[in-house]
DNA sequence: GCATCCATGTAACCAGTTACATGATTTG
DNA sequence: CAAATCATGTAACTGGTTACATGGATGC
């Protein structure tokens, strides 16, 4: 989860931790509280195993050469000045600023897809949704096709077994449940359609649609380099 | 979590720890799966602080005079039998079964109140609801108020600070996760309009007469003791 | 010079998980 | 007697939490 997030973040421009734990609780509030007992040992983490480096850049020279202008720290202060804030001034001693590397953009995709036991599900689900948008088209389609799937194995169940409790709590709290995993998967299914609306995909020529469980199309790389410059373009805009 | 749901179940009646995990899985399994890990060192540590005991009877006395007939065991492997299932007969060795305490029963009312911080909240709740028929029903109007204030809580400060990022799915999301919350409030009130209709509250008499739902008369009274003949009745058909 | 915010981190804990170890009883 | 099932348990790990320790920078 932690690690998804903070990947989803890094993605868009560079962050230190203090600024991290910020923005993940005003975008991702809603969903889950983080803590800066598991941020910074999840980010040291991340960097041991190479999914994100240090950008050693007091401020002035941009260090990758591949990193031009980065605006991030700057931007970022000048647009919590603009808005109001009271904000210190630059600083930048001891802050430490993470970037994600080439190894943490594969681990970000495939942590979208992997659906590892222990995920929540619900907020699992809800994480990776916020942060699918930088993601190949074929990939978020094969997540949103992977939530309907569990959505529909979970109606399905219900449906062949009542397994509760007789009480009136009980069951309504089933029904309940029922009737809102019944909304999700209509939500899903509309997210799915207008997916493919925009991107009628070429791979799925009908009769793919019937099983989706394998469909690990060969053919998933969408024009290369269009990460890159999303990237640069969250740069603009991000600073919120 | 786990505590709630153990100590729900022994209250309807003694049951050894991998019967335990079996009618968790059965009952809640559409809330979560249980691990014998997490179940036994549960049951211990229960034990230890006094909420629950051993019953050492092998199989003919009832042990705790209180506790008369109780089917438990017996019923159990009757009613699977009937089922059709494959059965062990008796056996009775190595099993030990665990009867609620007075303690107990404390601690499970004090536990249903209780919003510790690290409780999911959603499945926390559904949880509780799930054993709340047991309950005084003021505590369990409280409980339910509760619920209906949170909910008003998280619809109030998605209302007032939008606090998403901008991209399509983010937006989907949150829009998703408003009606749905609102949903689940209308669900709440609608149970609590349901308690309160066969429990007019005598504390609370100015404030109904205004109330334009119920407002036929204040003398509306339901069968009292309606909840005590729901309790025996749970005995009888639990063994399912 | 003191309160406050920025910023990083550690230690202890928590509630669960998986994987493994053990053994009694029943049944074919 | 072998295999399946019933039954209890431990050890190591996981992914987070809270509480605490530390210290630089800044504003008033």
């Amino acid at each position: 989860m932690l690690e998804i997030a903070v990947l989803g973040l890094l993605r868009e421009q560079p962050l230190h931790g203090y600024e991290l734990k910020k923005r993940l609780g005003e975008t991702l509030g809603f969903l889950w509280g983080v803590s800066y007992g598991s941020l910074y040992p999840a980010l040291r983490r991340l960097e041991r195993e190479g999914a994100i480096e240090v950008v050693t850049a007091p401020l002035p020279s941009a260090p990758g050469g591949a990193f031009a202008g980065t605006g991030s720290l700057k931007g970022d202060l000048a647009a919590a000045r603009r808005a109001g804030a009271r904000v210190a001034k630059p600083s930048r001693r001891t802050r430490k600023a993470y970037r994600i590397t080439e190894r943490g953009n594969a681990k970000f995709e495939e942590l979208l897809l992997a659906d590892d036991p222990h995920a929540d599900d619900e907020k699992a689900f809800a994480l990776k949704l916020a942060f699918c948008a930088a993601l190949p088209p074929a990939a978020r389609l094969e997540l949103l096709e992977r939530r309907r799937l569990a959505l529909l194995g979970r109606l399905d169940r219900a449906r062949r077994a009542p397994a509760t409790r007789p009480d009136r709590y009980s069951r309504s709290l089933l029904e309940h449940r029922t009737r809102s995993t019944q909304r999700d998967l209509e939500w899903v299914e509309e997210l799915i359609a207008a997916e493919r609306a925009e991107q009628p995909d070429p791979n799925e020529p009908a009769t793919r649609a019937v099983d989706p469980v394998t469909n690990i199309s060969p053919v998933t790389d969408a024009a290369p380099g269009a990460d890159v410059i999303e990237l640069q373009h969250v740069q603009e805009g991000a600073t919120r």
